[in-house]
DNA sequence: ATGTAATAATTTGAAATCTAAATATCTCGC
DNA sequence: GCGAGATATTTAGATTTCAAATTATTACAT
């Protein structure tokens, strides 16, 4: 029993229920939590690129591309190229997205909506502050992360990265 | 600014640092946490079949036998009908996946351990107080958790709420 | 004994997610 | 203008994950 196993299988649960939940949504009203989020960036942005998106809501661009293709696909947001740079995609609503999106579910399930409601202010923010916390040291960098090492980088190369 | 965005955007980070470490590892060990789940499983448990590890680390079956199949495709579990009871499979570790076992790295980024090994021992208590705390809420049973509506719901109008 | 349940495992199909590689376009120096 | 390197997006390939459908086997009731 390692000290964080307690910690590993809160997470995990943590992780399995909003995945469930996502499923569930998808099965009711054909989106599921990722996409909402891109929707809701769509609208929060000023120019929503799906880089921005990505960046926003903490996803990788190729994983953007991939849920507005299928937002795209049944219609509810449209890729346009506006800008004087053509490389850069902006990404609308089309009406019957804004319509889906005003009568789009909560991000969270209602089960634990209502028992975090049920919660004191102060307590709601100690939770909220001990799960940020967790997620600052997720984030934290690796002392041995880095797969590859400084030897001299073999002169320049092909530049890879 | 919904009251929970704050907590909602935490949790994703922490899924996502979960998935990238999970990543990284696979890519440095040929292993992912799931699979490395399946191991830890199958040597704590008694008879390890697939369902049993599926419940023990919170998965489920069909996931498992997925995870069983990369493991054996590498050689590293075996799977063996062994009881009476010809439907169940047993799952155990090959020479090599018990090698591969012991020399298993860490479930969670070296980073975020030396982070909380570095905190007061109640402080440790209060993380995982907090987030044991925000899972039992996440599996809270949704009141709505049914597709059909009932009754008033049809028009109180957008209700976006 | 025989057929219907229930249970264990697998297969199937779909979505999310990442990195790395490929494409397209832009900018800048010459 | 033209090519080199930078930037934006997409494509390709892999894994995890689930529910639902299948398959195999067991258990029970008549």
């Amino acid at each position: 029993m390692k000290d964080y196993d307690e910690l590993l299988i809160s997470l995990r649960r943590i992780t399995r229920a909003i995945d469930l939940y996502s499923k569930r949504l998808q099965k009711n009203t054909n989106l599921t939590i990722s996409q909402l989020l891109v929707m809701e960036a769509i609208v929060k942005i000023d120019k929503p690129t799906p880089s921005a998106i990505a960046k926003s809501i903490l996803l990788s661009q190729a994983t953007v591309t991939n849920l507005i293709d299928r937002l795209e696909k049944n219609e509810l947001v449209q890729r346009k190229r506006l800008g004087t740079d053509k490389r850069t995609v902006n990404v609308v609503l089309t009406e019957s997205g804004e319509a889906k999106f005003k009568e789009a579910p909560e991000l969270l399930q209602s089960g634990f909506l209502r028992e975090y409601r049920k919660l004191e202010t102060w307590e709601q923010a100690m939770l909220v502050s001990a799960v940020g916390r967790v997620a600052s040291m997720m984030d934290a960098e690796d002392i041995d992360a880095s797969p590859i090492l400084a030897l001299g980088d073999i002169d320049s190369g092909p530049a890879s990265s």
